[in-house]
RNA sequence: GCGGUUGUAGCUCAGAUGGUUAGAGUACCGGCCUGUCACGCCGGGGGUCGCGGGUUCGAGCCCCGUCAACCGCGCCA
């Protein structure tokens, strides 16, 4: 017989009765009722109830077994009679008479019990994680991640793309975020950096002729975190594909993605219309650039209403340039109690506040109400009411400014509008294609930056840099589903000339450019040819694959909040003879 | 770096307005119980109320500071 199971805890059914076998696992549960006792068996794949009474020879033994020691068990099997079986498990029909048993691994008093499924502290969850991961949602969630990876990669093997492997330690890739160096011990004084992607490994992969590259690729970024995102570290399926445009990048990634999406979604319906929305529409309609389309509000610029209008805070607003006022629609918000807590949710998040105007039925008919209302008179009201669609039980909610001030205040409030109505559709993923992505931004001292990662093509080739670099927009794309960034990408800018001029549009001269991206900037010089490309985050398909709201739901080891890991106690402290060997020396911090 | 929320038994939480010895469930320990499947019943141990200071006759509760966790902003595909 094996050492530790003949069976799993699901792999008994009335089919075994009578025969002797042998189970491992943990204990699940222990019911004890004197003359016999119960204990739920579990492991990886199911519980099996075993029982044991004075008949046993290791009786006394058993009763002794506390929950989640790990116990090895010889038994009987036995049919249970009908009004004693168990639909809620698979095995229920059955149990296990213990004639044996062996203790393989006693546990002391749980500081965070397997059983059951409350919810309990990120800290104590995240010390004790191979307990948490124990349990059934967490335990479930990395099967499905598990399953969730085997299916893309088949899809992408399906579909023609190679898996090939990229360097982890390698060289400072700035792309935006911080990297994670790592002292190099040849050389003293030098570090190698951890990838943010394998952006530029990707990309000389198709200049080698690869053609349809892909890769499960952990990335690496020294970034605070955020419920959708992990610091330090997440994964990515990464690909790229040569001599393609935007659209053969879509209609190569969205089979892959929705079918998984279609495969893992439990029944969720899967749109399979994935829009295609310019950046600049997004952030008007949506206030963000990963808009939740579930959502059905649209925002609409309503400036002309209050142009001169008796609501002087918006038509002095008006008279400085750029600015413009903003509607948030929100049918059946209608109520005095709803617009006040929404205007006091806008005061939270930082803004003077959100004005409202709602509409009900009056002595007259329908009549609007709220300060805005009497501010600007009934024409402009009405003016505005038509404009947006409304009617008796619905409310509009203004915002006022430069847009950049209050547009992800605005993109917020829709949200939990959406959600606080009940207009947000449940159970269901909605995708759209963000594209046409402005190359470069202005800080707030004017400087032009790359508002993403210089790698994309500017849409209309060298001639596009005549205009203003605001209004360049490059061959950048994002997909949204449900409010997240799902996948990120860009057909790549492969030309070395308008590389170069891209660069010096942000401030970089040729020997910068020459020495930051020197390695791939030569390969473009010996027949590259128009490639691009995305990347998905895997984490982020498990988390909505999963329901999940937080990314540590779906990460077998994640860090905490300030990128410790509480399991293994990292960072730590280098050994004196680590730092001596690298030749660094620790500065202390204040 | 900034803002919000939270911090009481191993764990989850309750402790109006400041008032005697800080409670419950669960876990743990002991006892009873031969059909439970969140088994049940009886008893017991277990607390620097995050930490420091202050106000007060008296602080888990009020004030100041500080630390930690989470969520958000900044940051970041």
């Amino acid at each position: 017989m094996h050492a530790y199971r003949t069976h799993t805890c699901a792999g008994l059914s009335k089919d075994d009765v009578g025969s002797t076998v042998r189970l491992s696992g943990w204990v699940h549960r222990v019911r004890d009722h004197g003359g016999v006792l119960f204990i739920d068996l579990r492991d990886h794949y199911g519980i099996t109830q075993v029982l044991c009474d004075p008949d046993s020879p290791v009786f006394a033994e058993v009763e002794k077994v506390r929950a989640e020691w790990c116990i090895r068990i010889d038994g009987n099997v036995k049919a249970r009679d009908s009004e004693l079986v168990n639909p809620k498990i698979p095995t229920g029909e059955i149990e296990v008479f213990v004639r044996d048993m062996e203790v393989l691994g006693a546990a002391e008093e749980l500081p965070l019990p397997v059983f059951g499924d409350q919810d309990y502290p990120e800290e104590t969850r995240l010390k004790y994680r191979f307990l948490d991961l124990r349990r059934e949602g967490l335990h479930a969630n990395m099967k499905l991640r598990s399953d969730v990876v085997r299916s893309i990669r088949q899809r992408m093997w399906g579909a023609d793309f190679t898996e090939y492997q990229t360097p982890i330690i390698t060289a400072s890739s700035p792309e935006g975020a911080r990297d994670f160096l790592v002292p190099s011990r040849l050389h003293p004084g030098k570090f190698y950096a951890l990838p943010q992607a394998p952006q530029q490994f990707k990309q000389m992969i198709m200049v080698a002729g690869f053609d349809r590259y892909f890769q499960i690729a952990p990335c690496f970024r020294d970034e605070d975190p955020r419920a959708d995102r992990s610091p330090t570290d997440f994964y990515q399926l990464d690909l790229e594909m040569s001599f393609v445009r935007q659209e053969d990048v879509f209609a190569a990634i969205q089979p892959v993605v929705q079918g998984v999406f279609e495969e893992f979604g439990g029944g969720r319906k899967v749109d399979a219309d994935w829009p295609l929305i310019p950046y600049r529409e997004a952030l008007l309609k949506y206030g963000s650039d990963k808009p939740d389309l579930r959502n059905p509000i649209e925002m609409q610029v309503v400036s002309e209403h209050f142009r001169g209008s008796g609501f002087a805070i918006f038509a002095k607003l008006l008279e400085q340039e750029g600015t413009e006022i903003r509607a948030i629609p929100a049918p059946t918000g209608g109520s005095r109690k709803f617009c006040d807590r929404m205007n006091s949710y806008a005061q939270k998040e930082g803004l003077p506040g959100m004005g409202y105007i709602f509409w009900r039925e009056g002595a007259g008919g329908m009549e609007a109400a709220g300060p805005l209302a009497k501010n600007i008179g009934p024409e402009r009201t009405e003016a505005i009411r038509q404009q947006l669609g409304l009617g008796v039980g619905d409310a509009a909610f203004f915002l006022g400014g430069k847009p950049a001030t209050f547009e992800g205040v605005a993109g917020r409030a829709r949200n939990v509008i959406g959600e606080e109505l009940g207009l947000t559709e449940k159970d269901q993923f909605k995708f759209a294609w963000i594209v046409d992505f402005p190359m470069y931004e202005r800080d707030d001292e004017g400087k032009v930056d790359f508002s993403h990662n210089p790698f994309s093509m500017p849409q209309g080739g060298l001639e596009a840099f005549d205009a203003d670099p605001e209004d360049i927009l490059g061959y950048q794309y994002d997909l949204a589903c449900n409010g997240y960034e799902l996948i990120s990408g860009a057909i790549r800018n492969h030309k070395p000339e308008i590389m170069y001029k891209a660069f010096e549009i942000a401030g970089y001269g040729p020997e910068e450019v020459e020495s930051r991206f020197g390695g791939m900037l030569n390969a473009f010089k010996f027949g590259a040819p128009p490639h691009g490309g995305c990347a998905a985050g895997i984490d982020r398909i498990v988390m909505l694959l999963a329901d999940e709201q937080n990314i540590r739901e779906v990460i077998m080891f994640p860090m905490n909040q300030r990128a410790e890991d509480l399991l293994l106690n990292g960072p730590s402290d280098p050994t004196n003879e680590q730092l001596r060997e690298l030749g660094l020396r620790v500065v202390p911090q204040d």
